[in-house]
DNA sequence: CCGCATCCATCTCGATACTG
DNA sequence: CAGTATCGAGATGGATGCGG
């Protein structure tokens, strides 16, 4: 299977997009918002252990890519609602991949750790 | 779709799993690799812009996690391979949708980033 | 050839405090 | 409620040199 590009070169496109997917808590955020809008708050409560920072920090870089939708209602106080873009959407089946196979096979990474760990690491 | 384990809560071994592929050089180094054996310095040749550290520890973390083994030659000098293990191979087609994806959308993350930088980004 | 050890610059991250 | 600002600590990354 050959790619159009080559994401083993620097500077690929395809590597900078790769390279947002390759971050934690985007692919929370991403799976956490694809059933529908959430407020900021609603985001950081589910989502535990993400800082205010870190949460709105990959806000930012998501609605950049195009990926998640900020929508400010002008209430009082303002509500602001995250939601994925029809870009963003395309996603939701890979992240729902990657998700799942993490489920699946989670057991036997944590034994093949256990065994690595037992062989070499200890001293 | 529920999950068995909560992916967002803390702890959750799931968790772990997806913080493991959320690695930008683990990705291009499962994807690499996927067709053969490959030796360290030839993956370090073809993966441009990693460094061998970065690349010697990512290694490691994937043969802790049992995904990539390693097999040293013990020629003069040493060759070591590095290859899928079977629970890494059943990542294949998991890779490989991220990639795509990220091929396949990355014109519309690039034309996203631009509308933004260039609505309120400029001061 | 493979890869670890070290040093050092950089960056990221979390906690905290403060604003519209 | 939804952020931004600031600061210090820890992780991370590259460069270099050495050893098996």
């Amino acid at each position: 299977m050959a790619y159009i590009y080559d994401i083993y070169e620097e500077n690929c496109p395809t590597r900078q997009v790769l390279d947002r997917l390759a971050d934690k808590w985007a692919l929370l955020i991403l799976d956490r918002v694809k059933h529908g809008p959430m407020r900021f708050n609603h985001l950081k409560r589910d989502i535990r252990g993400i800082s205010q920072k870190a949460l709105s920090q990959t806000l930012k870089k998501l609605e950049r890519d195009g990926l998640v939708s900020r929508t400010v209602h002008p209430t009082i106080p303002v509500t602001v609602e995250y939601a994925l873009t029809p870009l963003g959407a395309t996603l939701k089946e890979t992240v729902a991949a990657i998700a799942h196979w993490a489920e699946r096979h989670m057991e036997a990474v944590l034994d093949a750790q256990k065994a690595y760990d037992g062989a070499g690491g200890e001293r």
